[in-house]
DNA sequence: AAGGTAAGATACAAGCGCGTAGCTAAGCAA
DNA sequence: TTGCTTAGCTACGCGCTTGTATCTTACCTT
C-alpha cells in the first residue's frame, strides 16, 4: 500500500497550513477560525500546529506576513489614464486573491486586529493595499503631467477608497467601465485634469 | 431581599437584550458571538432568547433593524462646502456608535452576510450609510450650484469612500481638517468647484 | 547504514456553547 | 382575586475545540 507516497515537511508543509488558513478564514470568518478547522483543511494533525503556533489567528498573520508583495504597478508610456485603470484593476484582482480576502475577514475581528503587529500591518497594507495608484499618479507628477502639489494624501487616496466602497457595496467586481468612471469622475478632476482636458471616450 | 426589584419584561428585556447584542458584537466580533455570551450580557437566562431568536447572529439583525434611522444631513443656507463637511462629520458619528460598529463587524463575516436580508440591507445601508453627502449634493445641484449632470453615483460615494478609508487605516477618528481636506481636494473638484472657487481658509 | 528530526496517528480531560426540559415566580389583565 | 403569560432559574446530554501526551514512522543528514 503506497498510500502516503509523501510525508510532506518543512517548507512544502507549512506552505499547504498557510493556505489552509487563508482559505478556512475566507469560509468560516476571522472570528470562527480554529485550529481543529485549519488542520482539518491541511490535512495535518493538529500537534503539527501547536509545534509552530500559539493559536489560529498567529497561523493566519502568518500565512498573510509570507504571501507574495503585490504586483507593483509599473507606470507606461505616455498614458496617465490608462496606468490609473491599470493599477485600480491590480488592486481589484488582489482584493479578490485568497490574500486580499483575508485581509479584509481580519480587519474587522477585534481579535486579530488587536493581534496584528505593525510590521504585518505595514507589509500587507501602507505597503501595498493602500497605495495603488499613487505609484502611478507620482510618476506623472514628477513628469509635470499635473501640479505635483496637488498630489495630497487625500487625493493619492481616492481611488482605492472609491474601489474598496464598490467591493463593500456591490457583491459583483467593478467592471473596466467603472474604473474608468472613478478615474474619469474623481481622480482626474482632483489633480487639475478635468473633463476638458481628460475626455477621452 | 429585595434584590430583584423588578423583572424586566417585553420591549424593555428586547432591548436590553438588542443592545447587549451590538455591545457583544464590538468586543468579540461577529464570528464569536454567541447565544451564551448576549445572555450573560443581558444578565437573562438563554432561554429567553431562544423562545424569540433561532441563533446569535439572528439576534444581531434584529438588534440592527430596530436601531433608530440615522439622522439626515440637513442642507442649510447657503454654504455647499460645510454642509458636506457637517454631513461626513454624521457619518463618522454613525461610524463610531454601536450600530456602525455592529455593521462594521457584520460586512466581512460570511455567515452574517448570508443571513443578511435585502430588507436590512436596504434599512441599514442604501438607506443610510451610504448617502451622506449625496443629500447635500442633490440639494445644491437643484439649486444650479454647479452642473446636476456631474452628479454621478461616483462622484456622490466620494466622500463617504475616503472617510471609510480613513477609517480602516488610521485608529484615530477623522478630525475637522481631515474631512474639510475631503471635500476640498476631492468633492469639490469632482463637480468644478476646484481650487479657484472654492478656496477658503 | 545509523541516528536525529519532525510528521503522522492516536487518545485524553477539561471547558464551553448548544438546545431543550422542568420548574418557580413575577408581572399584568379580566 | 384569579389566572394567563412570560421571565428567571437549574440542570442535562451532546458535540466541538483546546492543549497536551505518547507512540510510530517517514524523511534527511552524516
Amino acid at each position: 500500500m503506497n498510500e502516503s507516497r509523501t510525508r510532506r515537511r518543512g517548507e512544502e508543509l507549512i506552505k499547504a497550513i498557510h493556505d489552509a488558513a487563508l482559505e478556512e478564514v475566507i469560509e468560516v470568518g476571522a472570528g470562527r477560525l480554529t485550529m481543529d478547522g485549519i488542520a482539518r483543511r491541511a490535512a495535518t494533525p493538529r500537534t503539527t500546529l501547536y509545534r509552530r503556533w500559539a493559536d489560529p489567528i498567529d497561523v493566519l498573520l502568518d500565512a498573510l506576513y509570507h504571501q507574495h508583495p503585490v504586483e507593483e504597478p509599473t507606470p507606461g508610456a505616455d498614458d496617465l489614464r490608462g496606468d490609473l485603470i491599470r493599477a485600480l484593476r491590480l488592486m481589484v484582482e488582489w482584493a479578490f486573491s485568497p490574500a486580499g480576502r483575508a485581509v479584509a475577514a481580519i480587519l474587522t475581528d477585534p481579535r486579530s486586529v488587536a493581534l496584528m503587529s505593525d510590521a504585518l500591518f505595514e507589509r500587507v497594507f501602507a505597503g501595498r493595499g493602500g497605495t495603488f495608484t499613487r505609484t502611478v499618479l507620482e510618476h506623472y507628477a514628477e513628469r509635470g503631467h499635473f501640479p505635483a502639489a496637488l498630489l495630497t494624501p487625500v487625493v493619492a487616496d481616492i481611488g482605492e477608497a472609491l474601489v474598496t466602497k464598490r467591493l463593500i457595496d456591490a457583491a459583483a467586481p467593478p467592471t473596466d467601465e467603472d474604473l474608468a468612471a472613478i478615474v474619469d469622475q474623481a481622480i482626474l478632476p482632483a489633480i487639475g485634469l478635468g473633463p476638458s482636458s481628460a475626455r477621452g471616450s
